[in-house]
DNA sequence: TTGAAACCTGAACCATGTTTCAAGTTACTG
DNA sequence: CAGTAACTTGAAACATGGTTCAGGTTTCAA
């Protein structure tokens, strides 16, 4: 009777040992999914990784398929929330907005390559998330567009469609410089992918207008 | 003795009727998998909807992970090739052939959402096939990038970077308009993505120079 | 015609790893 | 300092579905 629902976690801990255990699991959640996959990743290496019996587990989580759905959340609040911070620090103006956003992603990417797999993977373990992680994404991309176009600074018949533009470039950016790095590249070829990226957004690909340096 | 590795599918068959029963296998499995993604598909399944028997399916693949691997290659060479075939039919200038590109990417993911739900999972059942997939797309691009260039049509310090934001681009405006198509949205949203890319690439997003209509 | 190679069949085997459960332990509340 | 709710434990039950296999059938060359 009241068997939990698999497919949906039980209710948050009510103390702080229970908050604390499942962070750990969480975490080890983290580490697991990310170096195996979720295919590959078992619960039992989970606990394992966490310090925590095997049974604890479903104290927190109603099955693999919750704790990877909680987990994407997590992440992807997490992303956003650090983006977003960095760029409310300076005050850029739109173009260099955009350099700056694909530059921290492409930073943050290369230090947390798991996080990416597993937002990635969401698309087959938990597409809702997945689709909802990449819409909020397209939407701050598209807010700050529209931003720009107020201010003059880019032009005012952008939409949706140029947001997710930008947004896969950034995406693939990311797995080809970050994700994929190789060991000889370094942190500068993904500095100079962001303003290949960037120069495409300035002027576009066509051939050089005489304008290349200024205005 | 001799047993089949089952990382590697078996020497391919040698008569017409082995050839059709691994083609029907192949066919199904492509249905198997994208309807269900490679965790929730059964072999069973795949032999089921392929008319034949369980036990037939070693005959021609060697594991699970290895019909995967096979489906995955012929798909992205299949996909690559009939784009090839596409842009090869007419001749338009540099600007024009990514455009054409996308439209054609757009139009033929709409009807074969199966097959890019397949590559995507590619990144996490056989990752190198993805990487190759991908790699092998760029290069496509690249060379396309080049000999814009060489034409005067496109700048001329176009590289890999480049190559590898325009096919993000492209690869998410396919999922949003193409393999995500909500119910009210029709071919033509689809060709207006394909025009807000093309904007990206002519122009960029900066505000209109005044050169908007031609130059 | 005949032998053998290629191919087909599906029930049974079996490994894997998720999930359950009954018996503790910890820690807070009154 | 009870009493109880929250939490912990890990061995065992269990489901699933991939893989094997021994015994056919088809095809085709000699």
């Amino acid at each position: 009777m009241a068997r939990t629902d698999p497919d949906i976690s039980p209710a948050l801990p009510a103390t702080e040992r229970g908050r604390r255990t499942r962070r750990k699991l969480l975490d080890a959640a983290t580490i697991e999914f990310g170096e195996r996959g979720f295919h590959e990743a078992s619960i039992a290496s989970i606990t394992q990784r966490a310090g925590v019996a095997l049974g604890s587990f479903y104290t927190y989580f109603g099955s693999k398929e919750a704790i990877f759905r909680d987990l994407v959340r997590d992440l992807s609040d997490g992303v956003r929330m650090a983006a977003a911070q960095r760029l409310a620090e300076r005050d850029l103006d739109a173009l260099d907005t955009e350099r700056a956003a694909l530059a921290a992603f492409l930073a943050f990417a290369r230090e947390h390559k798991e996080i990416y797999r597993i937002i990635d993977e969401a698309e087959f373990v938990d597409p809702e998330s997945y689709r909802d992680h990449y819409e909020k994404t397209a939407e701050r991309i598209l807010g700050r567009l529209r931003e720009g176009a107020t201010a003059g600074e880019l032009r005012d018949d952008l939409d949706e469609a140029h947001a997710w533009a930008i947004m896969g470039m950034n995406v693939f950016l990311g797995l080809r410089y970050a994700v994929w790095s190789r060991p000889a590249e370094t942190a500068q070829d993904a500095e100079r992918a962001a303003q290949a990226a960037n120069a495409i957004l300035a002027e576009g690909i066509g051939p050089r207008t005489g304008s290349s340096t200024r205005d």
